[in-house]
This record gives C-alpha cells, sequence and structure tokens, in this order.
DNA sequence: CACTTAACTGAACATTCGTTCAGTTGAAAA
DNA sequence: TTTTCAACTGAACGAATGTTCAGTTAAGTG
C-alpha cells in the first residue's frame, strides 16, 4: 500500500500555494497580463511544475471564482436569516461585509475576470451570482408583503444594494479611518434608509 | 501653402475608427486580452497603420479613458446643479445615469482597466474621477448642514451612492424591461431614502 | 503633366506566451 | 540497501506579442 507522503514531499504545500499566488498576482495586475511563468516564479517552481496542479490557465481562473462563490454561498446558507424582514436585512448586509472585507483579491478578481472566462465557465459562475442576488430579492419581497419596506422596482434594489455593498471592496483599506464594526453600521443605515425602513 | 486633405484621405476617417473600434473591442474582451492586430483588423488596416494615431498601446487606454472622465467633468459644470441640496442631488443623481448610460463600453473600460495604465496616467484619471466624487460630497454636506439630509458618515455615503449609480451600467440592456426615465425614478427613489430625505 | 507627401503595406525585430515532456532528484517504501 | 515514484527541472514547440521601418500607392498641388 502506498501512503500518502507527510515529509519530503512538496504538493500539499506548492498545489495552495500556486492558487494563493495566482490569485495574489491576477487581483493586481489581471487574468490576461499574468504569465504562468510570473506565477511560477513566486512561487519558486518552474512554468511546466505549475501543471502538476492545474490542467490549464483558464481552469486556474475558474477554480479560483468558484471556489470563491461556493464560499459565500455556503457561508450565506450558514447563516442565521431569521426574523422579520427588516432583521432579515440587517444580517444579509453584515453578512456580505464581513464576508467580503476579508477577501478583497477574490473579489476584486471574481468581479473583474468574468470576461476572460469560457462561456460554458462563465455560465457556470453566473449561475451562481444569480443565486447570491436571490437571496437578497427574496428578503426584499417579503419586506414588501409585510409592508415594512417601499421600494419602487424590486429587482433593480436588489442589484443597486448589492453594487452599494460591493462598491466598499473598492476602497476600503485595512489600515484606513474606520473599522469594520464602523462600515457595517454605516452601510446599514445606508441600506436600511434605502429600501424606507 | 498645403492644405488638409478633403477627399481620398482617409486620417480624418482612421483615425476616430481606431479609438471607437480599441475602445469597443477592450470593453469586450479586456485591454490585455486584445492585440494590436486585432484592432488594425477591424479597422480595415495592418497593425502598422495604428502608429499614426497613437505612439503606442498604452496611450490608445489612457486616450479613451482621459477623453470619457473629461467629458464627464464638462458634462457635469454645464449641468444646472441649483436649488436646494435636495433638488441638486436629484439633478446630480438624473445627470449620472443619462450621461452614462449611453456610453456602456466607456464606463467598462473607465472602471475595469485602471490597473493597466502606467502609474502617471493612473494618477491623471483617479485625480479627475476623485474630482467628480467631490461633487456629489459637496451635495451631501449641504443638505447635512440644511438639516434635510441625514447620513452617518459623508465620505462613505458619497462612494456608496456612486457605486450604486456606477453599478446600473453593468447589468441594464436597452431593449429590457425599464426604460431611461423608469430606471431614473427608481435610482432616484433610493438614492433619495438613502440618505434620509 | 510631373512632383509631393499623407496613408498605408508587408515584412521583420526581439520577446514573450501557454503548454508539453524526457529526464533528474531525493525521500519514502520494501 | 535497493527500489519506487511524486515532484520538479530545463529545454523546446509554434504561435502571438508590440513596435519599427523601408517601400508602395494614390490623391492633391503647381
Amino acid at each position: 500500500m502506498v501512503m500518502a507522503r507527510k515529509q519530503g514531499s512538496h504538493s500539499d504545500i506548492t498545489g495552495p500555494r500556486v492558487l494563493d499566488t495566482a490569485l495574489r498576482l491576477i487581483a493586481q495586475h489581471g487574468f490576461a497580463a499574468v504569465s504562468m511563468r510570473q506565477i511560477a516564479s513566486e512561487v519558486g517552481v518552474q512554468a511546466g511544475a505549475l501543471y502538476n496542479y492545474i490542467p490549464d490557465k483558464q481552469s486556474l481562473l475558474f477554480d479560483m471564482m468558484r471556489e470563491h462563490m461556493a464560499e459565500l454561498l455556503t457561508s450565506l446558507r450558514a447563516t442565521d436569516l431569521q426574523g422579520d424582514a427588516l432583521r432579515q436585512l440587517e444580517a444579509f448586509t453584515r453578512f456580505h461585509i464581513r464576508f467580503h472585507l476579508p477577501r478583497p483579491d477574490q473579489v476584486f478578481v471574481s468581479y473583474m475576470e468574468l470576461r476572460n472566462l469560457s462561456p460554458q465557465n462563465f455560465a457556470v459562475i453566473e449561475r451562481m451570482r444569480r443565486d447570491y442576488e436571490d437571496a437578497l430579492e427574496a428578503i426584499l419581497r417579503q419586506g414588501e408583503s409585510e409592508g415594512a419596506f417601499a421600494v419602487a422596482d424590486t429587482r433593480v434594489a436588489t442589484r443597486a444594494i448589492i453594487a452599494m455593498l460591493t462598491g466598499l471592496s473598492h476602497w476600503y483599506r485595512e489600515e484606513g479611518r474606520l473599522d469594520m464594526a464602523a462600515i457595517e453600521a454605516i452601510y446599514w443605515d445606508l441600506v436600511r434608509k434605502s429600501v424606507g425602513a
């Protein structure tokens, strides 16, 4: 029987390092602007070695984005979204900020590199993004039927709120003026008011 | 005296066509993913001919973005932003939508390709973007001093509102369910409420 | 008409690209 | 100690990259 190697084997170290390094570089320079040789160089191997961990460059991007979206949806479903619509909306808002703020590179790549996905891969990611949007839309619809919210168009409001929240990741810096708790409070105030609650 | 040629000369036709074609292709595939040969091919010339109109590829991107931002700022200053803060905010909101909706490619490129600008060029564009943000921030501050608006943090609210409005360009389609007037009404409702007015 | 010159071609330049693969290395297995 | 094989190297592949430039074309000028 062949055991998995525990020492001396770098596979379980190099593998994740490839994805981590690629994520950072692509977030910084863009998918098309980063070469396999750049990624390999920062990992500390030759370009050919990358192909022990990924079939090709396209899969590198797809795997990063799919993992990000899968984590997002899993975390959302694991989050307690109960109570009336107002409480659910607050929970969703705070969840979104808490999930996205510590992951600026993933957010950047997932929103900027959609064009560089193959059509099939794009469809998969788009479906996941739509699932996330639908969770917020359901909350808004419930709020309307409760009479707690007043929005002119639920679908548009859904997208507007997500754009507002996601935009946060484009300028937030950890060392900045506001910590995450302050950010949460400010955005929750904006979101709550925007739906008329 | 040498007159500018009026017929038979393609310079005044090809020149703008280069920028237009480049804009469309870059919006579609991204700056790094579009080659000079692709642009030239769609324009109907050889790659070398492009260099009669631009010094290099970087200038192509920079010229496109600077022109977009300059038009944005010029149009904003030509817009009647008077009356109390609430009226100004409405005027700003409607201006933003009317300016951006008919220019999806420019918006896309200007917000997605900042990474591909050289540091000097980036600084120029960033300065212009900041000028635009400041116009909105001034309105919010006036609204606060009037007692018309209630926002937890003016700087954050400024960015949040612009993110909300700009996000519109990412999903709006001319042939869609809503025309521009409907969109304006829906977003103005969201913006007005978000600042507590 | 001959002359000038703006506009463009077509080929070439040195790099770089993603990807493949035969061969090397060195630690775990027997 | 010998064997095994996962992990990796280093070189090579054809194709594509941005950019340059000597030469061609054709329309305007005098």
